[in-house]
DNA sequence: ACCTGAACACCGTTCAAGT
DNA sequence: ACCTGAACACCGTTCAAGT
């Protein structure tokens, strides 16, 4: 897995030697080598691989997103696959990237909390719109041109809030994490079993089951916070985010 | 995959009959199983799984969690281990809300800022320990009993400090967000490569091949992203979370 | 440089047979 | 009720051979 793989013409074939993929230096090998590519007419490419693959995910669920179907769908053998990308761990992380590029950046005009708003709002957006397992994870590593252009927006921000440079960074590095615990735990909140049962279904004959020390607040709101609409829940958790940090702003602000 | 199976005494066998692992359902059906079993000398249970679970994912990584692996540490078969799971989706299931049983949950006596500091803290921290893929996600689903003692927990201090109790469940749920973001985030952002990289090396070069507008701002506070020590950002991204829900708490708390 | 069929070394899961 | 060896239907990845 971890072996260096070299071509019948002497070269060291498509990318991966030993980098972790999503980290700073893959990013840098994979821009290299990208351009040392000639592709051929109607041939592969990353892009399409990337595309076919995300055709995938959103038909048949992140289980049905194997190598062997993005080639499928490609009309390719799977192994031709392996001259663009190295393993299926890098497509994950170009997928990963390649969804947050979907995400709009511009200024508002109505100043930082705005700007803020529409871009927690935009990168919780992709996420729901393109489920990759572990969103917060390694998936946005942050080191993709799409996720730095993100990161450099919310600086660019949070700076303009007047928040110092390196609370700027630290407080992108919040928003991140915030947006993205919230858009994966949204998705297994209203997860469902194949028979379409909510993934709540049953919740009061469970907390019956224990012991009633341990649930006794949540016997009285239950109802609260098994059905509490997801859109809501997320305004609210942006609210307290963004009041946090307005408390945090130097006089003046 | 979502079969049913029957086993040779007629009995439907150990677990999940279309339900989704980590649901309501799915915990009533596994504590009503764990009730008719009955463990021989010496035999299987699902803790000792569990527990064989735990020690190879500590020892030889994420990856290395398999089944078969499991039941090679057990010495069994891994056939045997389907008795008692139905699947390695359950298993993984269970080793969530395992993991958040080793939080610690007792009141500090200082107060509920304090004590919902201790309380993010002991989530991390558990998270960070015994690190599973997705930690934000369906593992953490939020309906094993360990996981919602937890919540009841957070909805307690948060109601002692007067928030209301709808109020109080969703600022729980905003505060489980965060931790499990930034928990999730922190471990790809340490990353290595096998050959002990860090994830981040290279940072420089890579900014300078990305257009110069898009990461204007990084340019000049690359450092503090790229090498911002992870237990400050969680005490930062505490501090603005919990100065957040002072900022909402009615007037006189 | 790119593409491919065939193969390798795995997986999760099932099943019939045993105690 | 529990356990097991053997098998099934996959998977990611590699390799030699072709263009």
């Amino acid at each position: 897995m971890h072996t260096v793989q070299v071509d019948s013409d002497g070269l060291v074939a498509c990318a991966s030697v030993g980098l972790e993929p999503g980290s700073a230096r893959w990013w840098i090998q994979r821009s290299d080598l990208d351009r040392r590519r000639r592709p051929r007419l109607g041939g592969l490419s990353t892009e399409r691989i990337i595309g076919a693959a995300l055709d995938v995910l959103r038909e048949d669920g992140l289980d049905a997103l194997t190598v062997r179907a993005v080639a499928e769908r490609l009309g390719t053998s799977n192994a031709s696959l392996y001259r663009h990308i190295a393993s299926r761990d890098e497509l994950i992380a170009l997928i990963g990237d390649h969804v947050m590029g979907d995400i709009r950046i511009e200024r508002t005009g109505r100043g930082w909390r705005a700007d803020i708003e529409v871009l927690m709002s935009e990168m919780r957006r992709v996420i729901l719109d393109q489920p990759l397992p572990d969103a917060a994870g390694r998936n946005m590593h942050g080191y993709g041109p799409n996720m730095l252009r993100f990161v450099n927006a919310a600086v660019t921000a949070f700076d303009s809030a007047g928040l110092s440079r390196a609370e700027a960074v630290y407080t992108t590095i919040a928003m991140i994490e915030l947006v993205a615990g919230a858009a994966t735990i949204q998705r297994s909140r209203s997860g469902r079993s194949p028979s379409g049962v909510p993934a709540g279904a049953g919740f009061d004959e469970l907390l019956d089951r224990l012991p009633p020390d341990d649930v006794a607040a949540l016997r009285e709101t239950g109802d609260v916070y098994l059905s509490a609409p997801a859109d809501a829940v997320f305004a609210h958790s942006m609210a307290i985010f963004l009041d946090g940090v307005t408390s945090r702003l130097p006089a003046g602000h």
